[in-house]
RNA sequence: UGGGGUAUCGUCUAACGGUAGGACAGCGGACUCUGGAUCCGCUGGUCUAGGUUCAAGUCCUAGUACCCCAGCCA
């Protein structure tokens, strides 16, 4: 046996060098059981799964699950599976099925050819079930739900047994099979696991194994009409599949004693583990699929694939990058504490990875018109300016400059405050790659309103630099009005203007949606080199932030997302006084 | 009030019984044709009370707080 080197880590192909790669990674508690595992000899390789139910849109808190499970694997040389645990017939659906394989491809993990279905144990989780009731270890029970949710007792009572709890096995062994034959409609029996109504832990109190559920399946269609309840597939599908180490989240704590309870009392071809981890919690926002669900179904955002959502579909039209979020869930670490994670780090991690990729670009959000009085009318030149400076190969690029120009209406202030450094009356800036320019003139409209700035330029700083040595403050980005193109520009914010939207004991969640989570801006401009600019390219508007192209994005009518801002030293700033 | 879990800087997360470390956030500085990036520095923590020990975040005892479980959901 080859002891795996879990230090060997970010083997993934087709991730970049990673952040901080020097660093011996720290072994979290699931993968020091299993290098004792390993040494033990108790197995010689490792297989993991990812087991989502097809009823929703996968989050980043999935993200979580996949980089532990696939990660452990390609750390060991071992397997991952993919599996849908789908056995609620009428929560499931094909458009989930196929939204969780693109969002778990795109993170760019692979389950090769180990695609696997809970129905596709049907047939086998049947047997298993019969098997059980003919061992006396499972019986079919005929009270109806409320009667039986009176039977199971309370936290702190015993609960009490079905007068149908000893019928004999074959009596039982009948009904199971006309459950099955679709003789019953819905809710008039369950099979139940016979283990004891006096156990503390109510999940053992007889759970139910199998319903009736006269419904369209996504897969078997109408096969069945019974379905096997979550903790008698989970277990068996693992054991099934040879799964060694069955990692899920801490809310399923309760149920390992069950999980064990029937995996020691089947003849299965493997024995595998569950250990639980907790589930990630990030501030800001909602995790729960539930939630999301209904966020999307009340239309408080538009779709699954809203740039506000926390789904891996809505990050990625946000313009995230697989790389940013694979390096925060190897940042945020897996312990069993309860945990909510700073949205801070995560949008530490996607300015970190764009920071080093993006390309440079000019673009003017909320413009101000600015004549440059002393530049001759006719005249067009091409500044050259660097597409990234984190990556000279990245070369340059030509922007036109001319006359007039936009610039944001932020870097110009009538009176400036402290610390200002930008533009303002008499002051001289420069702009980038460009040249020095010093505010002349104001014009303002009947409102008082400032519509256009009168400059000057010196002609002979030109590409940036004075000759004569002196120092301007600022240098500011622009675009020249007769060549920029329009763009719309989504920015976003925060969902959720409560830094734990779900926690608060009294009032709705939904009361603490950020109003102004979203705001567009219709007229934007953008320096002409993104006239081409494709769906998901991803962009640095200079001292503004990352910006992706949106799919709604035209050719002739540009749409962009607000990934993330840069960092703001002056925001904060001007925050304070 | 039954059972199962968890408690380390503001937030995540490390630490064979032997100097409580890292990251993010915050603060300060250097540098800069992005108030970006980068670099440097600082602040700040073992839930409480006892006990064992030369030595306790770690072991023992007693508390406290928080999370999960009473679906024919997963």
């Amino acid at each position: 046996m080859n002891r795996p080197d879990p230090s060997r880590s970010d083997s993934s192909a087709g991730t970049p060098k990673s952040g901080g790669a020097s660093k011996a990674p720290a072994v979290d508690f699931i993968r020091a059981i299993i290098n004792e595992d390993l040494a033990a000899g108790r197995h010689k390789t490792v297989a993991t799964r990812f087991p989502p139910e097809p009823n929703g849109y996968l989050h980043i808190g999935h993200a979580k699950s996949i980089c532990l499970n696939f990660g452990i694997a390609e750390e060991y040389g071992g397997t991952c599976n993919l599996r849908f645990d789908d056995t609620n017939p009428v929560k499931e659906e094909q458009e989930y099925v196929d939204s969780i394989q693109r969002d778990v491809r795109w993170l760019s993990f692979d389950w090769d050819d180990r695609l696997y279905y809970a129905s596709d144990y049907f047939d086998q989780l049947y047997e298993f079930a019969e098997r059980l009731i003919q061992d006396g270890k499972a019986y079919v029970d005929s009270l109806t739900a409320d009667e039986i949710r009176e039977h199971r007792g309370t936290l702190t009572e015993p609960g009490r047994e079905s007068p149908f709890r000893n019928r004999p096995a074959a009596e039982s062994l009948d009904l199971f099979r006309r459950m099955r034959a679709g003789e019953f409609p819905d809710g008039t029996h369950v099979l139940r696991a016979k283990i004891d109504m006096n156990s503390p832990n109510i999940l053992m109190r007889d759970p139910t194994l199998y319903r009736i559920r006269h419904a369209s399946h996504h897969r078997t269609g109408d096969q069945w009409c019974i379905y096997p309840m979550y903790d008698f597939t989970h277990c068996l599908s693992d054991a099934l599949e040879h799964i060694t180490h069955s990692i899920c989240t801490l809310e399923f704590e309760n149920n390992r004693p069950l999980y064990d309870w029937v995996l020691d009392h089947l003849p299965v071809p493997s024995r595998p583990h569950q250990y639980e981890f907790a589930r990630l919690n990030l501030t800001y926002t909602v995790m729960s699929k539930r939630k999301l669900l209904e966020l999307v179904k009340e239309r408080r955002v538009n779709g699954w694939d809203d740039p506000r959502m926390p789904t891996l579909a809505g990050l990625r039209r946000r313009g995230y990058s697989r790389e940013a979020i694979r390096s925060f869930c190897d940042r945020i670490g897996v312990a069993k504490t309860e945990s909510t994670v700073d949205l801070a780090l995560l949008e530490f991690c996607v300015r970190e990875d764009l920071n080093k990729r993006a390309p440079r670009v000019m673009g003017v959000l909320r413009p101000l018109r600015i004549v440059i009085e002393n530049y001759p009318v006719d005249r067009i030149e091409e500044v050259e300016a660097i597409n990234n400076p984190e990556e000279p190969e990245a070369g340059t690029r030509k922007v036109p400059f001319s006359r007039v120009l936009y610039l944001e209406r932020d870097d110009f202030r009538e009176d400036p405050p402290k610390k200002f450094y930008r533009l303002a009356p008499g002051r001289e800036v420069r702009l980038r790659y460009a040249y020095f320019i010093t505010c002349t003139g104001i014009v303002k409209d009947e409102q008082g309103e400032v519509t256009e700035l009168r400059c000057t330029y010196d002609p002979a700083t030109r590409g940036g630099d004075a000759p004569d040595g002196r120092k301007v403050k600022s240098t500011i980005h622009w675009v020249s009005a007769a060549h920029a193109l329009p763009a719309e520009i989504r920015l976003y914010d925060r969902l959720f203007n409560h830094p734990n939207p779900a926690g608060g004991k009294e009032g709705d969640w939904k009361d603490h949606l950020n109003p102004d989570s979203l705001e567009v801006i219709p007229q934007a401009w953008v320096e002409p080199s993104l006239r081409t600019a494709r769906a998901g390219a991803i962009f640095q508007f200079e001292r503004l932030g990352y910006f992706c192209v949106d799919p709604d994005s035209r050719l002739r009518a540009l749409v962009f997302n607000r990934t993330a801002t840069l960092r703001d030293t002056w925001a904060k700033i001007e925050q304070r006084q």
